[in-house]
DNA sequence: TGGGGTTAT
DNA sequence: ATAACCC
């Protein structure tokens, strides 16, 4: 789509360096962000929404919506009376079950990972990729006489241009071809359109890849990183300052990234404890040095529903209810949990963020019946769960609450006997038959953790 | 604000 | 178990 061509056949630029070769541990690292994500894959189940302006809804919000709808005025995370209001022919779809979007999730963060197995979710619609090896094994194949070879791919950040003699730009460069790879992979098997920033870590990566809206990408040079984190107009949008770090650093005056930049590191120190003031204020500079982390299979999976609630029997059905979905999940998944958590919400009148937790260890002869008939392991559970349940809630005594969630997590691998000890030769699948498939497994009756 | 997720303390 | 962050 847009600018730099290659240089002189002669002197090949990939060779002629301004920064010293491989010594540079600079990075190139994509974030890659789905257009309206929900919204989307609603269309694609339903192809007569495309062309509408389209909201997908949870309880009275709408929390995403397609473009068409934001045209009309339509808001992320906008109340469902204001959104109608804005735009009567606004079409609704309920989005409160995540399956079909955590499942499209999966498959776009696999076909990433074929590019390169370095690939960090960031919720449902997000995705960085550490590009950097990749980079570099493209430019050592690189026989660079053909023109098209040194093409940027997208928008570059500020229009500044590209130096071919610069290593710096040439593998950005590069990175911006393979982010190109990825969308058009992206919309090709999967039919779904996203943009993408190019830079050198992941704070600068994400913020650019906001900078064209749908549907593009966007590449930023080094020489830009001030100008992009000082395009933000408060703190509160630099990724990594929430919402209380926010209020604290208002409270000490701090509301631009340039306040931020100047404010004494030691008084910063003081105030927020040094690993966030480090973090923050080298975030405030564009520089991030955290990896891409792959993410892997979750941590964790969990079901939550919000609805009022005061009575033990109403708990009950929920965590029933709940509880069938997350069982469905945890078997697919193929892994075991061995820790389970429930999660209330008390209804009160102030107090921002209130939630509460109890957790325990699944008891091992449920955990053994997980794979395959989720029949047996229903009713235990919940005696499991409403223990926990009585242990927040004092159920002799009036009560309200708004949430409640259930979570596995500490999700380990079927068995993790490994060699040498005494559960690998006492577990048939592995010191004897195949470890083939995740079907395979057929341990019924040994009862392992009794060791 | 929903219905999820993660890591650090 | 909670608190902070992310979407």
């Amino acid at each position: 789509m847009e600018q730099a061509e290659a240089g002189a056949a002669g002197s090949s630029p990939v060779h002629d360096q301004v920064v010293p070769a491989g010594s540079s541990s600079s990075r190139v690292i994509v974030h890659l962000d789905l257009d309206c994500f929900y919204a989307q894959v609603e269309m694609i189940s339903n192809p007569e929404l495309k062309g509408k302006p389209l909201g997908v809804q949870q309880k009275y919000l709408v929390v995403t919506c397609n473009y068409e709808a934001r045209k009309l005025g339509v808001k992320k995370l906008m109340n469902v009376r204001d959104a109608k209001e804005k735009c009567p022919q606004l079409v609704l779809v309920n989005g409160e079950d995540l399956t079909r979007y955590r499942e499209m999730s999966y498959k776009v963060t696999e076909l990433l990972e074929e590019f390169s197995p370095i690939v960090e979710r960031l919720g449902l619609d997000e995705n960085f990729v550490d590009l950097t090896e990749m980079v570099e094994k493209r430019l050592e194949q690189l026989q660079s006489d053909e023109p098209s070879a040194l093409t940027v791919s997208g928008h570059v950040y500020d229009n500044q241009p590209i130096n071919l003699h610069d290593i710096l730009h040439i593998r950005l460069l590069i990175g911006s071809q393979i982010a190109a790879e990825m969308r058009e992979a992206m919309y090709n098997q999967l039919g779904l359109t996203g943009c993408a920033g190019v830079a050198s870590n992941k704070l600068l990566a994400k913020l650019v890849s906001g900078i064209f809206k749908p549907n593009q990408q966007t590449l930023l040079l080094p020489e830009s990183s001030q100008d992009l984190i000082h395009s933000l107009n408060h703190i509160k949008e630099m990724p990594g300052i929430g919402y209380k770090t926010t209020k604290r650093l208002e409270a000490l005056g701090i509301s631009s990234v340039h306040d931020l930049q100047t404010f004494s590191s030691k008084i910063l120190e003081k105030e927020l404890g040094i690993s966030v003031a480090q973090r923050i204020q080298k975030l405030s500079f564009g520089e991030d040095n955290s990896p891409v982390t792959p993410s892997g299979p979750p941590q964790s999976f969990s079901e939550e529903d919000s609805f009022k609630c005061s009575s033990e029997v109403e708990a009950k059905n929920k965590i029933e209810e709940l509880l069938a979905s997350l069982l469905n999940r945890v078997c697919q998944d193929g892994r075991k949990p061995h820790t389970i958590r429930l999660i209330i919400r008390r209804y009160s009148s102030e107090k921002h963020y209130n939630r509460e937790s109890r957790q325990c260890p699944i008891p091992s002869h449920i955990i053994q019946k997980l794979g395959i008939g989720n029949y047996d392991v229903m009713t235990p559970m919940v005696d499991v769960l409403m223990k926990l349940f009585r242990n927040m809630v004092n159920v002799k005594m009036p009560f309200h609450l708004t949430l409640l969630s259930v979570c596995f997590c500490n999700l380990k691998a079927l068995n993790t006997a490994k060699k040498g000890t005494i559960d690998y030769y006492l577990t048939p699948s592995l010191s004897t038959t195949s470890r083939s498939g995740k079907h395979s497994f057929k341990m019924k009756d040994t009862h392992m953790e009794d060791f």
